[in-house]
RNA sequence: GCUGGGGUGGCGGAAUUGGUAGACGCCCAGGACUUAAAAUCCUGUGCCCUUAGGGGCGUACGGGUUCGAUUCCCGUCCCCAGUACCA
């Protein structure tokens, strides 16, 4: 092997070494300790990005790391093949998608295993072939049997112009994510799966998981969720000339009452301000209004109307709407106080939460006060704050709403109660008197899975008109994808075109009948996809109990925290249900979850046109100052160019490739790099000049190899007296061991690569020649060469091997095979001698040197006898001597 | 707006959670080697003052607590992410 470091060569090498020996397939081993490694698996679009990059590299780092622990490490991969851009490759280019997709997975898993990731390839799962989505099926017939599999009528928000279903997030703003065309409901069968059977356990689980998992993302799924507690109650519609209004029954949202009247329901958080309430305040969309549309005045439904258009949000959070509503002229009974109070019309209101329906508290509510200030409309207080000069109505001008709890006043007999005992007091009242109840409310819905795509797992369910929906039979699973449909990305079902697929017989009466032909959404294969792994080529059961009871739950799982909600509560969900059904006994499938940042890039824009030309290519000039910040960049043309930092992606033209990285710097500095320029939650702005540091440093190590290979491999007497140069590196190098498992423990990929860096530098200025090095020397370069080759092995596998076999000079001295992280010494990690920095009131005035084990007595003797330290206390009284151990001395003088 | 997370050199970022601020790397400058370049190696590199020894300032800004604050507390400004006018 030449001295110089080949990437290339080097890297072929040994991924073909460790496949020969399958060094990372994992086999069940109920003697040892597993540890179950899990990144978010790759849509197979064509290529990896940076992103996937970035993932792998962090999630191979932790498999290394426990291989070399000692762990039986489960790494798999798979491919999260289902979903739109196959059909849209297949609308725009005519290809098959199952052609596209296969070969998309061809292309990726080759770039994947050319940066060396350690996976189990034999464990791979396809969420687009049968042998995976015939279990989507299966869990779904097990969930209609469960009762949590149902299909109902729903309004979907629906765009005209893309012919597509969209989601709530997708319609924000009531506008098209994709085109921009205004969003309309349109109504459709569903099939759903009742994530709100599991919405408690979804909260109160993730106490379970609360230390491995990052607070935001907690956060984040339980606002998701959204519980709050309240009561429901019910006002009862009071118009004179009654008969002209109409009030349907909805369930949930309005009510008939005994009197033959219609009651609206409305929900709310402070049930104990009711007697504060000066309005009941509408929805445009709620049934009331749109039944009694033609019996209000003209104004009014004119008002509704335009209420209703402006009440279409827009996209950016941030931005306010002012109040606006409209009295309809209606009037509601408070059913505590029996006062009659006004039915307004409200922007603010939603017909989405709750009922659609809010009694307006505008003393305790900001919005309410908001609204009654413009309209104004009367402000009546019912809670007092118990230290009165907190409460608005004791001050002359009134600018907010009293929120917080207090004292009821002019609230009849609840009065002078603590309004926060008296919420479960009036709730209960008003159930007793069958007007209401308490009630806890989620924002969480539903979960609606069908997809009126092709590129899906298809729903395992018949129609037939004898029997009605039948369940297909879990012995004809898996219900196959054809693979004729004509696909043509207009909305309907491609599935709904094709009678040899849709044709079938009623499993039940043998009658004709036809098939479900909407598929699921492409959330449902990933979640569970991690348990398949366990095993993947299970033909009767979604995976084994038994095996799955080994490997999982998962121990770490590493993807992007785009993720966040969404997935993760589909997978903690379906893990639930996996409980229940008896696959697995815990309750949640994830022990610790870490969320990568986004890599994003530096973009060049063309001043004049704006268009996106340059990213950090060879023609682009960096303009900097003297110091090497960038002032501009201009074109080779001589252009002047904008400068921004965008999200990489193909379409914006600044996407890296990382073949290209690979072929040019090689796997090892390409991983080695994207690890240590930032830590790994944050933002990682693409800027390609750091690489060459990696790919230095990997060569620096190199160097270091060759240059003691000779010395190391010669036989060792160990009765030469170690050098104080020996000594020094032997304490570097278990300071390193500690400090780069300890980072690892925490996740930490940036620091331990600056570690390594240190510990190599140390290595390279060893004050003693290879020839002049005495048995000791070489003794402590050989124990740390051989530590910072094991410790690179997560971050640079192929290098580390490659080094490893020269330092061990053993053809079979793989460290894939056998080799462990280098132990830890905690005595030669102690120094002989530390640094104690000396203040002088807070200042640093010098350092001493002094035995580890020094007293504190000692240390303050030592640093008021210090010349420079006399010199400011000259003339002056000390007053006071702080001594932290090992740390510092500070000398207070006056 | 609300919630969460932040603000440290020219840049990415370290700092044992109250104890030497700026590790490590990039950039930049100077030097060695070379006919030259590349590569490599060495030196310098927070800012200001000083011939030197050294001194002053410095972790967004203003206060506070403390022998000592990037770290804790109060106030202000700014950035990022999430978001739902959620009753």
């Amino acid at each position: 092997m030449d001295e110089r470091y080949f990437a290339k060569k080097i890297e072929q090498k040994w991924q073909r070494k460790w496949a020969e020996i399958g060094a990372f397939n994992a086999e069940t081993d109920e003697t040892r300790p597993k540890f179950y490694q899990l990144e978010m698996l790759p849509y197979p679009s064509g290529n990896l990005h940076m992103g996937h990059v970035r993932n792998y590299s962090a999630g191979d780092a932790v498999a290394w790391y426990k291989r070399l622990r000692g762990f039986n490490v489960l790494h798999p991969i798979g491919w999260d093949s289902f979903g739109q851009p196959a059909e849209d490759a297949a609308v725009k280019r005519g290809v098959n998608p199952r052609t596209w997709t296969d070969e998309n997975i061809e292309i990726m898993r080759g770039q994947l295993q050319r940066l060396g990731i350690s996976y189990d390839w034999r464990r791979q799962m396809y969420a687009h072939r049968p042998e995976y989505y015939k279990f989507d099926q299966w869990f779904f017939l097990k969930m209609f049997e469960m009762g949590l599999a149902y299909k109902r009528m729903t309004q979907v928000n629906w765009c005209s112009h893309d012919q597509a279903t969209l989601s709530n997030e997708q319609a924000s703003g009531g506008l098209c994510w994709r085109c921009g065309n205004p969003v309309i409901k349109k109504d459709l069968e569903q099939w759903f799966l009742k994530t709100t059977a599991y919405t408690d356990q979804l909260l109160d689980d993730m106490a379970e998981i609360e230390a491995g998992w990052p607070h935001n993302v907690l956060k984040r799924q339980s606002d998701w969720i959204g519980r709050s507690e309240g009561a429901f109650v019910e006002f009862e519609v009071s118009a004179s000339g009654d008969s002209l209004f109409y009030c349907p029954v909805v369930d949930g949202i309005t009510s008939r009452s005994d009197q033959g009247k219609g009651r609206i329901r409305v929900f709310t958080t402070r049930i104990d301000t009711i007697y504060g309430a000066n309005a009941i305040v509408l929805a445009a969309e709620h049934p009331v209004i749109q039944a009694n549309l033609d019996n209000f005045a003209e104004d009014v439904t004119k008002k509704i109307a335009f209420i209703r258009v402006e009440n279409a949000r827009p996209a950016d959070h941030a931005v306010e709407i002012e109040k606006d509503g409209v009295d309809t002229g209606l009037k509601a009974v408070n059913p505590f106080s029996g006062e009659e109070i006004p039915i307004w019309v409200g922007n603010y209101v939603m017909m989405e939460y709750g009922t659609g329906a809010v009694m307006s508290v505008p003393a305790h509510d900001q919005r309410d006060f908001e609204f009654a200030n413009k309209f104004g409309l009367s402000i009546p207080v019912v809670v007092e704050a118990e230290n009165k000069d907190e409460t608005d109505s004791t001050k002359s001008v009134v600018t907010q709403a009293f929120s917080d709890y207090g004292v009821l006043v002019n609230s009849g007999e609840w009065s002078g109660m603590q309004s926060k005992e008296a919420k479960s007091e009036m709730a209960a009242f008003a159930n007793a008197k069958n007007f209401g109840e308490a009630a806890t409310t989620f924002r969480l819905r539903d979960w609606g899975i069908s997809r009126q795509r092709f590129w899906g797992t298809p729903i395992p369910i018949i129609y037939c008109d004898k029997c009605g929906v039948v369940p297909e039979k879990y012995e004809n699973l898996p219900v196959e994808l054809p693979d004729n449909a004509p696909i043509t990305g207009t909305g309907e079902s491609p599935l709904s075109k094709v009678p040899e697929f849709y044709q079938t017989a009623c499993p039940k009466c043998d009658g004709p009948a036809h098939r479900e032909t909407d598929t699921m959404d492409t959330f449902v294969n990933s979640s569970w996809y991690f348990f398949r792994y366990t095993d993947p080529t299970n033909e009767s059961m979604p995976f084994d109990p038994e095996t799955a009871a080994y490997w999982t739950p998962v121990d770490q799982y590493i993807g992007g925290d785009d993720h966040a909600v969404m997935h993760l509560i589909y997978a903690r969900f379906w893990s639930k249900v996996m409980r229940d059904i008896g696959l697995v006994k815990f309750d949640e499938p994830v022990k610790r979850l870490l969320t990568q940042g986004m890599v994003v890039g530096e973009t060049f824009f063309d001043d004049e046109s704006g268009k996106r030309i340059y990213f950090q290519p060879a023609d682009v000039t960096i303009e900097r100052d003297a110091k090497g910040k960038i002032t501009g960049a201009r074109s080779s043309e001589g252009k002047p160019l904008k400068y921004a930092i965008e999200r990489m992606s193909k379409s914006k033209g600044n996407g890296v490739d990382p073949d290209e990285m690979v072929e040019i710097y090689g796997a090892d500095a390409s991983r080695i790099f994207v690890m240590f320029a930032a830590p790994i939650e944050n933002e990682l702005v693409w800027n390609e000049a750091g690489i060459e540091g990696a790919v230095r440093f990997l060569q620096r190590v190199w160097r270091l190899v060759y240059k003691w290979q000779a010395s190391i491999r010669r036989e060792l007497s160990d009765d030469t007296a170690p050098s104080v140069e020996a000594r020094k590196l032997r304490q570097k190098t278990h300071q390193t061991i500690k400090r780069i498992g300890d980072s690892f423990e925490s996740l930490q990929f940036n620091t331990p690569v600056a570690a390594l860096m240190e510990l190599s530098n140390a290595i390279g200025d060893f004050g003693v020649e290879p020839d002049a090095a005495t048995d000791a020397d070489v003794f402590a370069i050989r124990e740390s060469l051989t530590a910072l080759t094991l410790m690179l092995t997560p971050f640079a596998p192929h290098s580390a091997e490659e080094l490893y076999s020269i330092i061990v000079d053993n053809e079979n001295g793989m460290i894939a095979n056998d080799a462990r992280f280098p132990d830890y010494n905690s005595e030669l990690a102690k120094p002989d001698e530390i640094e104690i920095p000396v203040q002088i009131n807070g200042k640093l005035r010098t350092r001493i040197a002094a035995a580890p084990e020094t007293s504190n007595a000692d240390l303050e003797t030592m640093a008021l006898a210090d010349e420079k330290v006399r010199e400011f206390t000259n003339n002056k009284q000390v007053v006071k001597v702080i001594v932290v151990p090992k740390r510092l001395v500070n000398i207070v003088v006056r």
